[in-house]
Order: structure tokens, then C-alpha cells, then sequence
DNA sequence: TTTATTTGGAAACGATCATTCCCTATTATC
DNA sequence: GATAATAGGGAATGATCGTTTCCAAATAAA
């Protein structure tokens, strides 16, 4: 089952909510018409499945990266870095069925906006705690604020993949080395 | 016909491409559907002229908010606030065009995706301009790489449309006071 | 005034959509 | 081994979509 939701989540992301057909669907999750309808009451139950695992899956990418970091401020860092290379290449150019949920339909599904908010304020708030790291380690200065910083932080990450999916190359490397600034 | 444009803009930015049926159109139009054809060759056409309006508008009032700022810095400054509120209230709950074909054509539809990109690269190139200027006048430091920190605001500027039609709330002042230490 | 010409509106069309229904295997139960 | 129960596949269905076509009204030309 995970991994039939797994082919919902790539071709939701790639071409969201209303552009998808039934016939996609049932083409990316190896299953019949039928079979769909048995497994899910219709074709806004398979969305709100696929986001939930995405948002879960990359839930877990983005703690597992900042695991990476030895203070506060490297894992702010490493968990940048991971949005920039998941905002890259195929992935980037799939997009994130976040942001897609949040473009498309935010304005008029009040279920899925209510999601989208969870999941973008669940990792302002897991910044937040990184920044607060930071303070507590001595890597972040105490003058940076912790919510407001987290919260542009989120405008970043959020503006990486609507940019990547329009197909601008993302340097990492720099684009993080400049965002760092924001801790300085 | 500006005015049935800007009718266009405010449905396609709300609901995106694929969920605006013809009926959405010739309702928020003020045209039946037959004129609708007689103006524009399908629905696609309709959608494109709504972009090139969009945008230039946009482009437009970007300017004129950086026209606001004494020196570069200061410009750059009235840019960020400028997107922010446009993020907000409203309008941020409406969406932004250029944002939404991002996210919801640019994997499918190449021509779109062009002119999105173009869209973008003209804005990064204004806002790496505006650092240039802040090099000349001395109010940002040479340190500051143009062309990267013009990227990452674009990242920015993009991610606040997305996070503001998610309805998350933006504190302008805080959220720019932040993002300029971009600019130290 | 009459006749073209143009503009706006609504019904009609084929195509495609999401959904349902029914049939066929396959598995489990007795 | 026979039968009941379940899961999967694909054709049928009603609705809705984008598009076309035709008609009426208004304007301009003669």
C-alpha cells in the first residue's frame, strides 16, 4: 500500500490536485479503477493519504539532517542544505505536494489548508528549537530571535521549492552560505 | 478588456489553472462565453494574457516600492516589505499567478514555465541591481555577493507568497528587520 | 429606412472526468 | 475438496468540462 501511495505522491506532486486523472493515478499506483475505489473513498482520500506520508517522509529527511550538526547552528545549516538538494534536480523539478496543497488548493479546502499550516508551523517550530539550540550551545548569538528567524526561515524553504520546480539552479553551498547570514 | 483581464487574474490567482472552469471565468469576466472565445483563442490564451498582465503589473509596483528608499539598502528594504504585504491579507489569500504557474504548469507546460522563469530572472536581476547600488552608495558592505543574495531573496519574496496563501500570518517590520541581515 | 457588420449570449456538442458496478480470480474456511 | 468471502480489474454511467455554433441585438453604412 505505502508503496502505491508512494507513485500518488510523485504524480500529485508533479502535476497537483485537479490535473491528475484518475488514469494517472491508477497508472502511477499499479492498480486498477476499482481497486482504488476499494482502498480509498475517492480521489481527495488518495491526496490527503499521499500528503500525509509525504509530510511524514519528509518530516524524518529533515530531523535525520539535522542530526548532522554538531551545535545549533550547523543544524540549521544541514537542515537548509537538505531543503536546497531536495528543492534540486528530479526532485525539485516533481515539486512538494505542500506547496502544491498550499497553492492550489489552501483557498477553497479548508481541510487541506488546515494541514498545510501543520505541517509548515511543525517546522517553523523544529528550527525554532534548533535556534534556541544555538543559543543554549553558544553557536547562535542571543540577539538572533528565534521565532521571527524561524519563521522566514520556513519563507525560504517554501521559496526553494517553488524556485526549483521552475527549474533555477540552487548552489547550495552559496545559497545556505548567505542564508547563514541570518544567524550571524 | 483590462478590466475583464484583471477578473481573470483574481479567479486564476484564487484557484489556480485547472480548477477555473470556463462558468468561473465568464462570471468573474463580466463576459458570456461566446465573447470569451471571441477574445481569446481558448482557455489557455486567457490564462497566458491574465500572466503577462499580472506580471508587468507586479514588476510595476515592485519598482515603485523600491523607488521609495533613499539608497540601495533602503531600496532593497521597500522591495521586502512591499512583498510582504502583498503576501498578506487579501490579496496574500488570493495568491500570486507566478507562484501558482510555478507550481502548478511549470512540469507540464514549457511555455509557461519560460515565461516564469523570466519572471523570476528579471526580479533577481532588479534586486542584484539594488545591491549593486547599495555597493556604490555605501550602504551595504561589498561583502554582500549581488547575484547570490539576490537569488535567496527571490527564494524569499516566493516563499512568502506561498506561506501568506496558506494564511500563516506575516509581521512585516519583524519579518524584513530579520531578513535584512542579509544586507550586514 | 434599410442593409451589412459586428458584438454579446446561450444552447448544443464531443470529450473527458470521477465514480459505480459487475465480473473474475484468489484466498480462507469448513 | 467444496464453498464462502474477499480483493482486484475493467467496462458502463452520469456529470462536467472546454469548445463550437448559432441566434439576437446593436451599431454603422448606404
Amino acid at each position: 500500500m505505502d508503496t502505491a501511495l508512494d507513485g500518488a505522491i510523485r504524480v500529485f506532486c508533479e502535476r497537483g490536485y485537479h490535473a491528475t486523472s484518475i488514469g494517472d493515478l491508477t497508472a502511477a499506483m499499479r492498480l486498477a479503477t476499482g481497486s482504488v475505489y476499494k482502498a480509498f473513498r475517492d480521489k481527495h482520500a488518495v491526496f490527503l493519504a499521499a500528503f500525509e506520508r509525504y509530510a511524514a517522509v519528509r518530516r524524518e529527511q529533515t530531523r535525520n539532517a539535522a542530526a548532522r550538526g554538531a551545535n545549533g547552528r550547523e543544524q540549521v545549516r544541514h537542515v537548509l542544505l537538505s531543503y536546497v538538494e531536495h528543492s534540486q534536480g528530479s526532485e525539485g523539478r516533481r515539486g512538494c505536494i505542500v506547496v502544491g496543497s498550499a497553492v492550489e488548493l489552501s483557498a477553497v479546502d479548508p481541510a487541506m489548508r488546515a494541514r498545510v499550516t501543520a505541517q509548515l508551523k511543525t517546522n517553523e517550530s523544529f528550527i525554532a528549537g534548533l535556534i534556541r539550540e544555538g543559543h543554549a550551545d553558544g553557536s547562535i548569538p542571543r540577539h538572533v530571535e528565534a521565532d521571527d528567524t524561524a519563521r522566514l526561515m520556513i519563507c525560504l524553504t517554501q521559496g526553494l521549492r517553488v524556485v526549483g520546480k521552475a527549474r533555477l539552479p540552487l548552489n547550495g553551498d552559496r545559497l545556505v552560505g548567505v542564508a547563514m547570514r541570518l544567524l550571524a
